[in-house]
DNA sequence: TATGAATGAGTCTTCATTCAT
DNA sequence: AATGAATGAAGACTCATTCAT
C-alpha cells in the first residue's frame, strides 16, 4: 500500500466517521460511504471490506487519542482537565459516536468495549487513588465512585443525541464530581 | 376489531418485544415477526403497517407501567423502592429495550423521548424536595441531583447491555443515590 | 338469491361503477370495492368472483340502456338525439368508463367490444341509408362515414379524460357530422 | 456513463418498448422488464428506477421523432405524407403505444399529452391555413377541422389494437380527410 | 349472508459484493 | 488503484382469495 492508498485510506474514515456520528452505526451502508467519498463501488472496497472495518479502526484511532491524556502534577489539575475535555465532548453532540459504539458493541463486538471501559475505570481509580494520598479528595471508594463518573457520563453522552441540552446539564456532571471528589 | 384480532396483536407485540430486546430496533424486520409469531406476510400487516407501529405500541404500553408508580408515606420508602426497580431493570438486561429504545429516539423520534425524560426528572425533583421538607434527604440542588441519578441510570442501562455487570454495579448505582441524598 | 341480495349487487355495482370511471380498470382492487361498499372481503366475494365480474355486468347493463334509443320519424331528428346524447357523454368525462373499457378491452375481452361496435356501426349505416333514402341527406358512402363518426366520437371520448375540454371541442362534433351528412 | 451503459439503457428501452405496446403501462412490472433484458433485479434498477422513468424516456425519443416532420412544397404534398405515416401507423398496431400512452396520461401525467396534443393541433392548423392561402383547400374552419382530423386519429390507433381492421378502415381516414379538404 | 383473520404469491426496492475492464 | 456494470439475496408491502365462525 503505497502512500495514495493511506491517504485515501484516511479520507474514507473521515468522510464515513461524519456518517457513523450522523446515523449511527447499523444505518450506514457500503453505498453511502461510496457517495460520501466519491469513491466508485470497488474503489471503496478495495480498500476496506465493509462498514465493520472502518468503524473498528476507526475507533481504534478514537481509543488511541483518549490514551494519549498525559499525567500532571496534582490530582486536582488533572481531573480539572478530564472534565474539561468531557464537557466539550457532550456539548459537541454532532461529532458523537456514542449512538453508533453502542449498536456496534451490541452486535457482538463486546469484548473491545469491554477492554476500553476497563482502561478508563483504572484511570480514573487510579487518579482518585492518588488524589486521597495526596490529601486533595476526600476518603471514599474509588470503585463507586469510579463508576458513577463513568456511567453518568456515558448516559449523558448518549442522551445528548436526543434530549436538547443546555449547557447547564454538562456543567452538573462537573459540578457532581466535584462534590463526590473534593474535600 | 373482535377478541381474536386483539388477542393476536398482543400476541405480536409480546413476541415483538423479545426481538426488540434481543437486536435493538432497526435490526428487527418485518419478517422476523413474521417468524417469530409464525403469522404470514399479510397476516402481520393486517395488524400492523410496520415495525414503527409496533414497537410505539409497546412503548406506550410500557411507559403506562412506569406511570403507575404510586406514592407512599415517607421520602425514604419512595426512594428505596424506585432504586429497587431500578436495581431490578439493571440487571434483567435480557427485557431491557434500552438499545431500541435509543435507536428508535435517534430516528427522528426524539419528542417522544423528550417528554418521557421531562416526566421522570419532575418526578425525582419532587421527590427530593420533598424530602428535603420532611428533613429526610439533604440540603441539595434537585435539579443537579437529579440530572446525576437519571443520567447515571441511563448510562448503567445501556452499557449493562455491552459489559457483564456483577451485583455489585448495580449496588453501587443505590449506594451513590443514596450518598447524594441522606443525611 | 332473495331480494337482499340483489340489492346489494347492484350497490356493488355501483359503488365500482365509480371507481372504474376513475381509476379505469387494472387499477382498481376488491380491497378498494369493500372499501367502497363497506363489505367485508367474504362479503364481496360472495356476490362478486373478481373485478371483471363485476366490470362486465355493468357494461351489460351500460349497453343494454344504450341499445334503448328509439327510432323517430325523420332521419334528422333521430340524427339530433344522437348527437345530443352523444355531446353530453363526452361533457360528463367523469361518469365516463372509457379508460376502463379500453384497458377491459385489451385484456383478452375483444370480442365483446367488436360486438358492439359493429352493432353501432350498423345502426349509423341504417341511419345514414335511410337519410338518402329520404333526400334529408347528402349521397355519401355510408360505410366510411359511419366510420368516421364513431373513431371520431372514440376518439373524443377518451382524450376527455386527459385533455381539458371546452365545449366548443363537443360542438365542433356536431357541427362536422351535420357538414358530413345534411345537404 | 459509459459507453456500455447507454447501450445497456437504449436495449432496456427496446425490450420495454415492446412490452409497453403489447400490454399498455399499467401492466408491465420491473420483474418483466427484467425478464425480458435478461437483467438481475439490481441490473435493471442501476439504470431506471422504475416503469414511469424508462416510459417517459421512450416517449420523449417518440416524439421528438414525431416532430421531425419537414415541410415541403405544396399542402397537397405535406398533407399526403402525413396520411401515409398515420396509415401505416394505424395498421402496425402491435408496435402502437397507444394504450400505454393513455394509461400513463390517466395517471397523473396529463400535461405532457397536452402539450402534445396542442402541438399536433397547431401543425394541422396552420398547414390547413397553408392550403387554403395557395388555393389547395377548400375555405373551411381550420380548428374545427384539425379537431375532427386528430380525434378520429386517437379513435382508430385506440381501437386498432382492440378491432380487427381491415385496411378499408386506414383508407377511409384518409379519405376523409382528403374529402374534408380538398376541393 | 356476512365478517374479518389468515395465507401466500407477487412486486418493488435496496444493498453488499463481485468482476471485467 | 479505480470504475461502474451486474448479480442475487433480503426485506417491504399489497392483494386476490380462502375459511372458520
Amino acid at each position: 500500500m503505497g502512500a495514495k492508498g493511506s491517504q485515501t485510506k484516511a479520507m474514507i474514515r473521515t468522510e464515513a466517521y461524519k456518517l457513523f456520528a450522523e446515523k449511527g452505526f447499523k444505518e450506514v451502508t457500503m453505498k453511502d460511504i461510496c457517495e460520501s467519498t466519491g469513491l466508485s463501488r470497488g474503489g471503496l472496497y478495495r480498500h476496506y471490506a465493509g462498514t465493520q472495518e472502518i468503524f473498528s479502526e476507526i475507533l481504534s484511532e478514537e481509543y488511541s487519542i483518549a490514551d494519549r491524556i498525559e499525567r500532571h502534577e496534582s490530582a486536582k489539575t488533572i481531573l480539572e482537565d478530564m472534565l474539561q475535555a468531557i464537557e466539550k465532548e457532550i456539548m459537541e453532540k454532532e461529532f458523537s459516536l456514542s449512538l453508533a459504539i453502542y449498536e456496534y458493541a451490541s452486535m457482538g463486538n463486546e469484548d473491545f468495549f469491554i477492554r476500553i471501559h476497563e482502561k478508563a475505570k483504572k484511570r480514573w481509580i487510579h487518579l482518585i487513588q492518588y488524589g486521597i494520598e495526596t490529601k486533595e479528595f476526600q476518603e471514599t471508594d474509588p470503585d463507586r465512585v469510579s463508576d458513577l463518573i463513568l456511567y453518568y457520563y456515558q448516559g449523558l453522552r448518549m442522551w445528548s443525541r436526543v434530549i436538547p441540552f443546555d449547557n447547564r446539564t454538562a456543567k452538573y456532571y462537573a459540578e457532581s464530581v466535584r462534590q463526590m471528589l473534593y474535600l
